[in-house]
DNA sequence: TTCATGCTTCGATGGTAGCCGAAGCATTGT
DNA sequence: ACAATGCTTCGGCTACCATCGAAGCATGAA
């Protein structure tokens, strides 16, 4: 008698509490971990777990398997604009939820994630790069491209042999714990977090344990001339 | 800890599958009653009105009383750009559900509401009296403009003061069952269907309780000639 | 290897909400 | 005034599903 998409099944994933407050904590684009969202939700990770099984076989959500964790995001930004959809309709009868802040800017700003740059700098370093096309990334993998080698040459004097490596990656996205989003990792992150302290641009904290990055004022601006948002 | 819109409390009243059939029968922009509603979404109607109570304390569906029955239709656009949404999201992971029609078509074309014109020709001429701004229609709150008086006496003969009641309104919007959109009723309504008999444009169906209205070839042509397509 | 952490599966429990029968109001027609 | 229709309210039943404790895997660290 009926046919025609079946909202109820996707309306009813939203429509669950625990579920409700797990994707609007992901409504920032960023990715958070099972048992943040378990938190966020106020429920226990078992419980967790099974409203993010339901949610992913119903296409909002995506995982991302890091190390021990498990990173979920939303699957696109259709499925935010839904959201953000019934968040109006919710928002006009009178029905209201806002987020807290973390600690450690410096952290946050700029670190080492292995051996490349993370923090609000690197994710940024990485969108600049992609929006400019000197690299393609879809989904996981990203690559190089050809206006990309002769930017890496003429600014950071970085050439694509130097980039080989055996069982490495060039590119890779390496997800940002602060931010949430990706930074570039692999070999070329690598190459060019070392490029930057060759130059003078940043240099890894003295502090033994500390994985904060700083920058110099000379870097800063040198970063932000080849990476700002002035560029995008 | 958390602020912002409850979307969970909205997307839950489209998560049942028996309400989210009825929003999606609601979804071409009609109204339908609640026993309706209650056969679309295939349950009892003291269920339904359960149903119908929630959508209407959500803000999704707004009711409209016609003499026993109760109409219902979606609030706004916005509600149907959200069901909308959710169908998208629930068909890229494959879940579907189509209308039939009823009978009677002469009936649906023209037919007397009372003692206005109803049916197809009837919402058509509302329609077209709206775009040319012959009307002003808020709500249900229709309002007869200088430029309306100007082409009533012109082309149809018909004067304010023979408009006037003392108790009953000049224009109001009258929902029609087979459109199930406005058509015009009021003393104006009864004045041109009136008008549309003397001048043997249309005459009741001669056939005992039909309330069919049969319109002659020049009536027809007549009719269009003032509130057909063609002067949208 | 052993331990710790993060996540998932299983099983049992409880609350919630959809559902319908019966009865009650409201409106219309005769 | 009476009957018929359309809708709503009430009460009780049932089924589903969110929730958590306990145990099981997987990954990474020591």
């Amino acid at each position: 008698m009926k046919s025609g998409p079946d909202i109820a099944m996707v309306a009813s994933l939203v429509g669950d509490p625990a579920r409700a407050n797990m994707l609007t904590a992901l409504m920032n684009g960023r990715a958070l971990t099972a048992s943040e969202l378990a938190q966020e939700a106020g429920i226990t990770p078992q419980t967790a777990s099974s409203h993010l099984a339901k949610l992913e076989a119903g296409g909002l959500i995506e995982p991302e398997k890091q190390g021990r964790h498990r990173y979920y995001r939303l699957t696109d930004d259709d499925v935010a604009g839904v959201l953000e959809g019934l968040a109006g309709l919710a928002a006009r009868t009178g029905h209201m939820r806002v987020r807290t802040g973390p600690k450690d800017p410096a952290l946050r700003r700029a670190r080492i994630c292995y051996d490349h740059l993370a923090g609000d700098l690197g994710v940024q370093m990485l969108d600049s790069l992609r929006e400019r096309h000197l690299v393609k990334q879809k989904k996981q993998e990203i690559e190089l491209t050809a206006e990309g080698e002769r930017f890496l040459a003429k600014h950071l004097q970085i050439s694509p042999d130097m980039l080989a490596h055996p069982r490495r990656p060039v590119c890779k996205a390496c997800l940002d714990w602060s931010e949430r989003r990706h930074h570039l990792a692999g070999t070329l992150g690598a190459a060019m977090m070392q490029r930057f302290a060759e130059l003078k641009w940043a240099a890894r904290d003295p502090t033994p344990g500390s994985r904060v990055v700083n920058f110099t004022r000379t870097g800063e601006k040198q970063f932000a001339a080849l990476f700002g948002n002035g560029n995008r």
